[in-house]
DNA sequence: AGCCGAAAATTGGTATGACAATATCTGCGG
DNA sequence: CCGCAGATATTGTCATACCAATTTTCGGCT
């Protein structure tokens, strides 16, 4: 026989098809794709296919659809991990103390590649993103924006996409825990000692200090939380009644 | 009208919908779901709908749907973060080193963590694998597949899963570039040594000193990538003309 | 001409019904 | 008891129709 066996599902060689079409077609992010109907056309495939595999290629964080306007090529794709982590947490919420752990392991690293990598624009601007969260710092709601921030900037000085994709769903779970030891008092104040300690080893390019002054800041945001929720395991409000997969980016 | 707006897809709500229902349900891994016409009854929609929801929980890796059998309770679902992960690497591939670089931290850190928590039947278990290796060290495949084992046991002594799913996609991708470097003489038994003085560091419960001889491992393993390639970045067979998706655990 | 809004065209979302492909169960005959 | 063929259950694919959101077109008005 020509073709082997029939064991694969359409959809799946559907999708393969239109993603072989995005790569050779050198479609950059924001760039249309054909519509459906026409994806009909030139796979041989009925739209319910063609349906399933834009699907398909929409939750792995390829694509983005929208209705009345057709599906657009995705940049980056982070939210696709950080749904399928999210699902997994609902599914086994112990699963969230190892993400924590993971967490800890990646940003120490970070911040020590970020002291080998930092070029003095991300100094400048993190020291900026410093001063923004110094002004706000009795308004929780802008804390706690510019705290994720300054850890997404130096996560963005490594200069690895991939390591800032995988850690950015943990940090999205963990904006909710950072409300409530933010509203201990005092630990603004002092994350925000800690934080400049942090810039001013990776400004210095100083690998292992930057490494042990985020060691510390971690634990004692760890020992916060512990504090302030009585050792109990942090509901970080996973409950999301809707929104299963992703909008906006 | 009694429900919200219509904003969000019917098919996400179906999703939501169903994920409550196995996670109110306590199905086990295994267990299978109601068909596809049940679920259209029981959540008044059309069996498109429906079946859209199963893709997308299927995609995130929560079910494993087979033709003619039914949508059952995917256990770990490892596989999701993979082909998520597969899927950004084809998109772009200079992804690849970034990913690498991630790899090397995680694994030091899981040393470290192993030599923690490890469990007098894990250190055995390891030191069977290692036999087995030992045994092997002239067959490029079973070598290559005992290596694979030995960091994937380490992994799991660190009694953290969602570690092991961040890291799966990385190790599997990374089969073949062992295999290269299996091939080079001398290189299977300087391996062999390392493991064994990793594992040694681990038994002791030495965390520092477990972290010491990965990190020597991982970069004479470099090394010789780098040697053997001579210096190119390598090709990893990523070229996959079917299965987007996954099929088997 | 230029602006504005309504109508038309485009495009994704949902519903329905039918049939094909595959897996599982059932009962008959040996 | 076993094996095998048919019946049944369930997912996979197709075709069609219509709804909903968005964009485009175009005609009327200033």
């Amino acid at each position: 026989m020509a073709g082997q066996k029939r064991r694969t599902k359409l959809r799946d060689r559907a999708a393969e098809r239109i993603l072989e079409m995005v790569i050779s077609g050198n479609l950059s992010p924001g760039e249309r794709l054909p519509p459906e109907r026409e994806l009909c056309e030139r796979l041989g495939v009925s739209r319910t296919v063609v349906r399933e595999a834009l699907n398909l290629l929409e939750v792995r964080g390829l694509l983005e659809i929208e209705h009345g306007r057709g599906a657009v090529v995705s940049g980056g794709g982070g939210h696709a991990v950080r749904d399928t982590l999210e699902l997994l947490l609902r599914v086994r919420p112990r699963a969230l103390g190892e993400l924590l752990e993971i967490r800890r392991i990646l940003e120490v690293e970070i911040a020590g590649l970020a002291a080998e990598r930092a070029l003095p624009e991300d100094v400048r601007a993190m020291r900026e993103a410093l001063d923004r969260m110094r002004t706000r710092i009795d308004a929780p709601e802008g804390y706690v924006d510019a705290d994720v921030e300054f850890h997404a900037h130096l996560a963005r000085c490594t200069r690895n996409e991939v390591l800032l994709v995988m850690l950015e769903p943990v940090v999205e779970l963990l904006r909710a825990s950072r409300r409530v030891t933010a509203s201990l008092p005092g630990t603004a104040r002092r994350a925000l000692r800690e934080h400049a300690a942090i810039l001013d080893r990776v400004a210095a390019g100083d690998v292992e200090g930057a490494r042990c002054e985020m060691r510390a800041h971690l634990m004692a945001t760890a020992r916060d939380m512990e504090r302030a929720t009585g050792g109990q395991v942090v509901d970080l409000g996973l409950r999301r009644p809707e929104r299963l997969t992703e909008g906006g980016s």
